[in-house]
DNA sequence: TCTTACTCAGGCTGCGCTGA
DNA sequence: TCAGCGCAGCCTGAGTAAGA
């Protein structure tokens, strides 16, 4: 059944985008969670409670930005830099007060109004109030793994389980909810059994139709596009690993800084590194096994490299 | 008891942008 | 010019839970 991949084309992932809510100027500020899905995120139970320091400065952090109306948080530091620097996650150090509002953040004290240079600009959120009955608790549950279902699908039993237990950090509080989804998923969506590995759909969709057959466009991917992000699937889709290597030391990258994966069809065949050198798009691709022969992968990889070019240009 | 499939923490890492 | 900042990750190995 899913010897094929569903077809993508451009335009497809807005489109679910759109069905899942999601708001045009969320794609631009990077903020990628509609209202409705953050109502099922939210109140968040964290993991481990903050101790009555944190909780203090956090709700003295709180009032500073509820009487600015939006922060940013250079704003945030230069008022609070009594509360010190802290060792960062990727290395170095970070202001303290930096490392709360992206903690306040996540559960839900803040959002993220917009971004200067990539840099979160937050302002203070409210939440309404919500039922919390089982049924109520059910349903939110199944929203939320419909929503990874939809997003991924076709997506393997594995990787399923895998997301819905990255759920415990985006709704903790529905842990036993969303588990019971998993568990009952046969029931709730399509599903196929191939080479012993079970896949799930959408039920509504027929992974069979014709809607699903691939353009012949050649398409460079984000390392990130949810028909990559499952590295599982990705292996045995096409029966190679596709790394994201900017995080690796030069020598011991295999496919480059920044590479994107490059969808043919509905095949994987290889990844580009695209760059721009004096006012023009320099291209590097890796193929997984050769080259595709004959003219048609030239000419639709030629148009896809336009394509970039021309985005690229506008975002200059 | 064994196997499988996560689960989690920690160390390491490159580069573009900003502001002084 | 350069240091500081922030970021859409990767990898490993030990621990844990569930099911056969």
């Amino acid at each position: 059944l899913f010897q094929r991949v569903r077809g993508y084309r451009a335009g497809d992932l807005e489109r679910r985008y759109e069905r899942l809510g999601i708001e045009e100027d969320a794609f631009v500020n990077y903020g990628f969670v509609p209202r409705e899905m953050l109502a099922l995120l939210h109140p968040r139970t964290p993991r481990r409670p903050w101790d009555a320091a944190t909780m203090r400065r956090a709700h003295e952090v709180l009032a500073f930005v509820q009487a600015r109306g939006v922060v940013h948080p250079r704003e945030v530091g230069e008022a609070f830099a009594h509360h010190g620097r802290i060792s960062g996650y990727w290395g170095g150090e970070l202001n303290a007060s930096t490392r709360l509002l992206e903690h306040m953040h996540h559960h839900g004290w803040l959002r993220v109004r917009r971004r200067e240079s990539g840099t979160r600009v937050y302002e203070a959120m409210t939440h309404v109030e919500q039922d919390d009955g089982p049924p109520a608790r059910q349903a939110r549950a199944q929203a939320l793994v419909d929503a990874i279902v939809s997003l991924y699908a076709p997506i393997p039993s594995p990787s399923l389980g895998y997301l819905v237990t990255l759920l415990r950090y985006g709704a903790m509080h529905l842990s036993v909810e969303t588990r019971a989804v998993v568990k009952a998923a046969r029931e709730r969506y399509g599903h196929a059994m191939v080479d012993g590995t079970t896949w799930f759909w959408p039920a509504a969709e027929n992974p069979a139709s014709r809607r699903y057959q691939p353009d012949e466009g050649v398409r460079l991917l984000a390392p990130f596009d949810p028909v990559v992000w499952d590295r599982r699937r990705f292996a045995m889709l096409w029966n190679w690993a596709y790394r994201f290597e900017a995080y690796v030391p030069a020598p011991k990258r295999t496919m480059g800084h920044y590479a994107l994966p490059v969808l043919w069809g509905e095949q994987m065949v290889g990844w580009a590194n695209v760059r721009r050198e004096r006012g023009g798009l320099v291209p590097q691709l890796g193929f997984a096994a050769g080259q595709p022969k004959g003219i048609a992968f030239k000419r639709a990889l030629d148009e896809e490299l336009a394509r970039f070019e021309t985005f690229l240009m506008q975002e200059s």
